[in-house]
RNA sequence: GCCCGGGUGGCGGAAUUGGUAGACGCGACGGACUUAAAAUCCGUUAUUCGAAAGGAUGUGGGGGUUCGAGUCCCCCCCCGGGCACCA
């Protein structure tokens, strides 16, 4: 039978609205859990991904709860972004009015999942209460050199029409829209991460629980090298630059140098070379190239001969200074000692331009030949003056960086791949910079008193090259807060991850209208217990916010080294092969299942598909299992509370079912293993089924044990009809239950089956007690099978488990 | 190329420290109930040989350690994800 689960649904909602089952008070200091699940930008449409996220999330706040800790678990809205200004393009409704439609009806959505939000400390990034305080954190980073303006070649997505992130550049194209992203020179606004490059990294070890896979995407990012910094000398000038390499046991091997083309010595370079004309025209074509088709690897390498030779630092050889756009300029230091020997890049270079290739490195067994390819490996040095003969990666190295740090020459570097963080954005749907670039004093931020700096209002929400917002007249000009004389405000808005990078910090005092936070109350309750969220975070979100805590500490707002204590992040669901998105019209709509499944069986089913760090595809099957499982407790359940008050035989068995499942799906949620947490409801269900099959009484004690244990362990996964059920039975609001503990001498069987093998091959069982001695076992094996002792050379025995027989 | 994951029935997936591989669910098949169907209930379901009893094979492939390997070690293949002309 079909319990009736909208009605039950809808009924449970209320009454947790009604007792306040989710609202926290921050204030109190002690057994503060604070769980929080990603906030979602607010599409208006709940998918299966934010199910998958919400009702892990809950599960947690259930179980937490029941286990006594004041679990704070707030919900927001990323909502300041790209979408709601397309729609106002096309449309012409406001994107505030859009947004916040659907923010009222992803909200209704969300409740009807019965997920427990603490809905007072509801954050959005779009309402001008939060804002204001982005506003606010980004002038203290300005005023702490955290925030900077500068001239810098930028992605520029050329349907989207703004600046990306070097993050949000995928492959050459840009992660929204997949159109291509030029390069182009624009003054933008910086937040400066790589000042944390070696904490955030170094923090990836002292974090605690984080997934293997975002932990080494973050290191991938953040790309640490080792090396060694020297100088180069162009010879018969007054030139010269450093170049950054792993390898200075290779140095000898150095037989041309490369410059980039974007390099700051270009124009000297120019100035003198002979071959400056061609010059000229390698860096224009460069330039006019994507940075895609720049960083193609199956690119062949082009570059320019400078005519100019530099100075190798250690045996004053003269080599060649080529121009090539392999070098990159924002890595190192734009520039490279070539070793075509022992580097493949420089080899082919070397190949292509018939430049020189010295071995100075070889093998043990000196079979490597370097006419057919370079050697990369690690070996002994030759061809390397008094530093013959030494082991390349340990003396080598260390003697040569040596000789470079004694004669100044040089010094230990260690370079990051991690770049600035671009934030400005030529947008009109984000959180205006308020900074104001005032004719007198400079760049000033707007005072304090006069924030928020509110988006204007404009008609016309289409950008070209400017933002937006420099459309309006009224916005732009204003007074300095400096000196009163007439300022023009800056006209881009802030990158969205820049809201997301402190929210979960505004959640604990949205109302604040003094201040972004009570510096007090984040100290006792960062960082977060438990992150729960998509895996494509992994590095953006995730490293944003990381530094902007660090950075936020620095400045003695706060006093918090890492945000995040424990992460888990939830696999993607698929449907049809592919991830799932309104534009490729494989949307599942959750809404549906609400209606005929229920929002019960909908998170059991969303559990038990899958262990949730995994990926896993869509598949309708599945909830009908699920439902069937709920139908059939509902009804084990009624027919278990008709049962006569008498105690029977087959009760201790139960009993024991009972206490193993508590046992069971409480190590299974400590781990976030779900499904199997399911799996041992759905064996317990079956143990009372075939009770009730055979008996027509139980106990008190034990009807009550098997209503408590069960409601109580299923209410995290399905909390309406485990409430429902309880109420129904036992009186009694399973809310308010402690989470069950076991009775340790009522998890193990008096029995089990013995597997008794011969040469490690299973060849009988026999159920005999549990604890059974060997020797005991031994003469049951020969009673039963005959098998002697006597007649094979060893017998190993566990208990419990097996007797292997070995002749 | 480098760095992470992962590979188990028709399918999703289970298997503390090495100890009966395939829990739980889906699907399929058989039966009960029904005029019939749906729903529900009961049973079967890794492959293969066999009428059966029973045997053999089996966790991507190949070696190894062990009384015993899905689990540990070495080599290889494939899939997913991340990074990638990073010097």
């Amino acid at each position: 039978m079909d319990y009736s689960h909208s009605e039950i649904e809808k009924k449970w909602q209320e009454h947790w609205r009604d007792i306040k089952l989710a609202n926290c008070d921050v204030s109190l200091e002690k057994n503060n859990f604070y769980n929080l699940c990603m906030y979602p930008y607010p599409s208006g449409d709940l998918h299966m991904g934010h199910i998958r996220n919400y009702t892990i999330g809950d599960v947690i706040t259930r179980y937490k709860q029941k286990q006594g800790f004041n679990v704070l678990s707030p919900m927001g809205w990323d909502s300041f972004g790209l979408p709601a200004e397309n729609a106002a393009i096309k449309t012409g409704i406001h994107p505030k009015k859009f947004t916040e439609d659907r923010i009222n009806n992803m909200r209704d959505q969300i409740q009807r999942l019965g997920s427990l939000y603490d809905w007072d400390k509801e954050v959005a990034a779009h309402d001008k209460n939060y804002y204001k305080w982005t506003q606010y954190l980004f002038i203290q980073l300005f005023n702490n050199d955290l925030a900077y303006k500068e001239d810098a070649p930028v992605n520029w997505c050329t349907s989207c029409n703004t600046v990306l992130a070097n993050e949000q550049v995928i492959e050459g194209d840009c992660e929204r829209c997949d159109s291509e992203v030029i390069k182009k020179n624009l003054n933008q606004w910086f937040l400066k991460i790589s000042n944390y490059s070696e904490e955030l990294l170094n923090g990836l070890d002292e974090i605690g629980d984080w997934p293997e896979n975002v932990k080494s995407m973050q290191e991938n990012w953040i790309g640490k090298s080792s090396g060694v910094q020297f100088n180069l000398k162009i010879d018969e000038t007054e030139l010269d630059f450093d170049v950054f390499t792993t390898r200075p046991d290779t140095l000898f091997g150095m037989t041309f140098a490369v410059i980039s083309p974007e390099h700051d010595l270009m124009n000297e370079i120019l100035s003198i070379s002979s071959n400056s004309k061609e010059i000229k025209k390698y860096i224009d074509k460069a330039k006019s190239k994507s940075e895609f088709e720049r960083m193609s690897i199956t690119k062949e390498k082009t570059g320019v001969d400078t005519g100019l030779k530099v100075l190798n630092p250690i045996n004053n050889k003269k080599v060649p200074l080529w121009v090539a756009d392999y070098v990159l300029i924002n890595y190192g230091t734009g520039a490279i000692m070539a070793v075509p020997g022992h580097d493949e890049r420089d080899y082919e270079f070397a190949k292509k331009y018939n430049l020189e290739i010295v071995q100075v490195i070889i093998d043990k067994d000196h079979s490597i030949d370097i006419k057919e390819k370079p050697y990369i490996e690690n070996g002994v040095l030759i061809n390397s003056g008094d530093y013959d003969g030494l082991k390349s990666h340990t003396d080598g190295s260390e003697s040569i960086l040596k000789y470079l740090s004694d004669h100044n020459l040089g010094e230990k570097k260690v370079t990051y791949r991690l770049r600035d963080w671009l934030i400005s954005r030529q947008r009109y749907w984000g959180c205006p910079i308020p900074l104001i670039n005032c004719s007198k004093c400079g760049l000033v931020p707007e005072s304090i008193q006069n924030l928020p700096v509110l988006l204007p209002e404009i008609d016309d929400y289409k950008n070209s090259e400017d933002s937006p917002l420099a459309k309006s007249e009224d916005f732009v000009t204003t007074e300095c807060p400096n000196c009163g004389s007439e300022g023009k405000r800056e006209t881009d808005t802030m990158d969205t991850f820049v809201d997301s990078s402190w929210y979960f910090l505004r959640y604990l005092d949205s109302q604040n209208e003094k201040s972004p936070f009570d510096q007090k109350i984040i100290n006792s309750w960062l960082p977060i217990d438990q992150y729960i969220g998509g895996v494509e975070h992994a590095i953006l979100h995730l490293l944003y916010s990381r530094f902007f805590v660090k950075a936020l500490r620095d400045i003695n707002l706060l006093n918090v080294d890492e945000p995040f204590h424990n992460l888990f992040s939830q696999g993607m669901i698929n449907f049809g092969g592919s991830k799932m998105s309104k534009s490729k019209g494989n949307v599942v709509d959750p809404e549906a299942y609400f209606t005929t499944h229920g929002a019960d069986a909908l998170r059991l089913y969303i559990l038990f598909m899958a262990p949730p760090s995994d990926g896993v595809e869509w598949n309708d099957g599945g909830i009908e299992g699920t439902k069937r499982f709920l139908n059939k407790f509902w009804d084990n359940m009624t027919k278990f509370s008709n049962l006569e008050n008498n105690k029977t035989n087959d009760e201790d068995s139960l009993v024991r079912s009972m206490n193993q499942t508590i046992f069971s799906v409480t190590r299974h949620l400590e781990k976030f293993e779900f499904n199997t947490g399911v799996s041992d409801l759905m064996k317990a269900n079956n143990e009372i089924s075939s009770y009730l099959n055979k008996n027509t009484t139980v106990s008190k004690e034990t009807k009550e044990l098997v209503f408590s244990s069960m409601c109580n362990l299923l209410y995290p996964f399905s909390p309406h009809i485990s409430s429902e059920i309880y109420d129904l039975y036992m009186n009694k609001d399973i809310s308010t239950l402690d989470w069950p503990t076991y009775e340790e001498s009522n998890l193990t069987n008096p029995t089990y089956e013995l597997v008794v093998q011969i040469n490690g091959k299973k060849k009988f069982t026999k159920v005999i007690n549990t604890g059974t001695s060997q020797e005991n076992a031994e003469e049951i094996c020969k009673s039963e099978f005959n098998l002697n002792v006597s007649d094979f050379k060893k017998v190993i025995f566990v208990e419990d488990k097996i007797i292997n027989f070995i002749g």
